[in-house]
DNA sequence: AATAGCCACAACCGCGATACT
DNA sequence: TAGTATCGCGGTTGTGGCTAT
């Protein structure tokens, strides 16, 4: 009978984001439920890519909607159902998750609530939402979404341009831990961040990097995968 | 200061869809 | 074509923080 190895369950830990974030930045995402073991995390596939899927992944924005996201989410709630996926999928930068978890604790009571006033008051049955024309929806589908875009992007750069990031002459690592910390207080993990980690082997205790290349390399070659640097992901010229 | 209740959100679970062998 | 593996989605639960008492 193989034995099934120990999971860890609950929160991860900051090590073990680091660990994810540097795997999937170095060898890209090529299977789920392998990835773990190479990248020295006692954790489920499934769970892994939760974690990285809804935290840890660049371009996600987290913290407070705006009153436009929530008339969107809204709407397209009424319109969709609770196909969080392709609601999200309108909503960049946004997790399912994200926009579920928003829904379920704010947005759904809201929308009882004014249902409610609507409902005594049938002179006003038209919500604020019904009321904008799939035109108007649109337009404003795109300013989110222009508007996001742009967005992240100025993080970006603005996380970059920020040299207390890299004090000259500190700590390296308190560098980085204060700046890992930073990101999340901001809930923000930029590709800058990610790379600084991948330059600090320090950061990525009890991770034998050496054997996961060699797994890995041994996986994408059996799977027919060449490693492109210049995108720095592998990829299959079959497909 | 202690604690009960509430809220927000991260994470887990189960299941269906899809891909692969 | 059937069986199996993997992925992605939506519902639900667990937990930590905040507030009221």
């Amino acid at each position: 009978m193989v034995r099934q190895p120990y999971l860890k369950k609950g929160s991860w830990s900051r090590d073990e984001d680091q660990k994810l974030i540097a795997y999937i930045t170095r060898y890209g995402i090529w299977n789920w439920n392998e990835m773990p073991r190479f990248a020295g995390l006692q954790r489920s596939g499934k769970s892994c890519r939760l974690r990285w899927v809804n935290y840890l992944r660049p371009n996600i924005r987290r913290g407070n909607f705006s009153r436009e996201e929530e008339e969107t989410i809204i709407h397209l709630q009424k319109t969709l159902g609770n196909r969080w996926s392709a609601i999200a999928a309108r909503l960049p930068q946004r997790t399912d998750n994200d926009i579920k978890n928003y829904w379920n604790s704010r947005l759904k009571k809201r929308v009882i609530v004014e249902n409610n006033n609507s409902a005594s008051s049938p002179t006003e049955t038209k919500s604020s939402v019904e009321e904008n024309s799939s035109d108007a929806d649109s337009s404003m589908m795109l300013g989110i979404f222009l508007d996001s875009d742009t967005r992240g992007m100025h993080d970006f750069a603005e996380i970059a341009a920020d040299t207390t990031f890299f004090p000259s002459g500190s700590d390296l690592s308190v560098a980085v831990d204060d700046h890992y910390s930073m990101a999340m207080d901001n809930y923000l993990v930029s590709y800058w961040e990610i790379l600084s980690f991948l330059e600090q082997p320090q950061m990525i205790e009890g991770l034998d990097c050496e054997a996961i290349s060699q797994n890995s390399q041994q996986w994408h070659s059996h799977h027919q995968q060449y490693y492109d640097p210049l995108h720095d992901f592998w990829v299959n010229p079959l497909i």
